[in-house]
DNA sequence: CGGGGGCTTGAGGCCACTCAACGATAGTGG
DNA sequence: CCACTATCGTTGAGTGGCCTCAAGCCCCCG
């Protein structure tokens, strides 16, 4: 049996470490491709947990309702990541696709089964949960940045970190989606990044508002003085 | 060898999970115990992860500094609770005792060494990861919370599942330890519990500020609206 | 009894939200 | 190719809630 799933540790020192399969092949575990249209739900709240999957193309949020509409966003999971894997055998949030996403499915069941037999296999289960568990320890920090401006900054150096394609970031998300994500409006995220657009922190690239480059990611950081 | 982590399943769909070290009497990986007087520290952000731990009496507060001075707190440990496990091997928060605490310490190499050989030892690793994860989640979830109302109402019902003693909850940790839980300041979240005391949905017990009974559950859980 | 820490309460200011209008872009169909 | 539309993003004005600063109270402890 041949499952491994290896960690990528090149990253930067407090950066989210993301996750190869390595038997992404294995037609044991390995379900084939499938691509959503934007918007498309992947699974619900509360669903089974049947399938595990990695994003090869497009973006995926992850969130929750509250009863009264408003949404938080809890995490996007963007080509390379691995998502749905929940140890309790239930979703405990609600994914859609972002953008026209194309995703590898793997079965949750065969994955256990070859962990429950290999002790590797097994700690790099744990190592995904691990990942997923840094990421949202970060994203716990988030209510004590005070300002807008921090939140939107440290949004978009998550982003840099994530998604860089020589110097451009491409924003697979709505405006809407940041602030569901930060826990603002959407209003004020617009406000914020016109902001940094202003003092010469970063720069639009092309029609939309969604490419961006940062000229200044040191300050950038500062206003985000995480850490 | 026998080291097991049983987990409590007993507790409510949304809750916590709180773990149980079947073995806490094994000489091998028990290293006994050890008291904290209120406010020392037992470890700080990236040092090497020693130890595990877990909590006998008293509790214990996981935060991080940011460059300003601000504290973010991220969880707060109660009896029973465990805490320590760091996958990377470096501790990602400070941590403190809130009031005097009692903790039964256990070597974390021994336990990483158990479950390399023993794959039941290593799935509940997994497990306790997962219930750390969990509890970082519904705290993700925070930021979509409006008002201070709303998060004091949702701290009140987290520390009410989880130290409940015949209906009474004994809040170890001080107002500005709240605050720093919840992104607010101390003034702010004593308005909102006064806010709730003159609302009738909780009433204060003794003496002290922290001992609160809720009267009306309910109520507070439609104030909250997580869900 | 004085001191200090913790908690509450008040007054005022600022920042993010709300409501609203407008502009830009992309997709659709005539 | 050009309306037409829908979606997304920006910007403005006004309000409200949380923060800031401050004073005072209570309780514990020396």
């Amino acid at each position: 049996m041949f499952v491994r799933i290896t960690t990528d540790q090149t990253s930067r020192p407090n950066s989210l470490k993301h996750f190869r399969l390595a038997s992404s092949s294995n037609p044991i575990v390995n379900l084939g491709e499938y691509t959503y249209k934007k918007g498309k739900e992947i699974y619900g709240e509360k669903e089974p947990a049947k399938y595990v999957y990695l994003v090869t193309r497009g973006a995926v949020r992850s969130y929750k309702l509250l009863s009264d509409g408003r949404r938080q966003i809890g995490a996007f999971h963007l080509v390379g990541d691995i998502f749905g894997l929940e140890n309790g055998g239930t979703h405990r949030f609600t994914t859609e696709a972002v953008v026209e996403t194309t995703l590898r499915l793997m079965k949750r069941q065969s994955l256990e089964l070859v962990a429950e037999k290999d002790t590797l296999v097994s700690r790099d289960l744990l190592g995904l949960t691990t990942s997923n568990l840094q990421h949202a320890e970060d994203h716990m920090l988030l209510p004590g940045r005070k300002t807008s401006l921090e939140k939107v900054a440290a949004f978009l150096l998550e982003m840099d970190e994530r998604l860089t394609a020589a110097g451009k970031i491409s924003l697979p998300m709505s405006r809407r989606d940041i602030a569901d994500y930060l826990g603002l409006t959407l209003e004020t995220v617009s406000r914020a990044v016109s902001q940094l657009h202003k003092a010469g922190i970063l720069e639009f690239i092309g029609s939309t508002q969604r490419e961006i480059a940062i000229l200044d990611r040191g300050l950038l950081a500062r206003i985000d003085l995480h850490n």
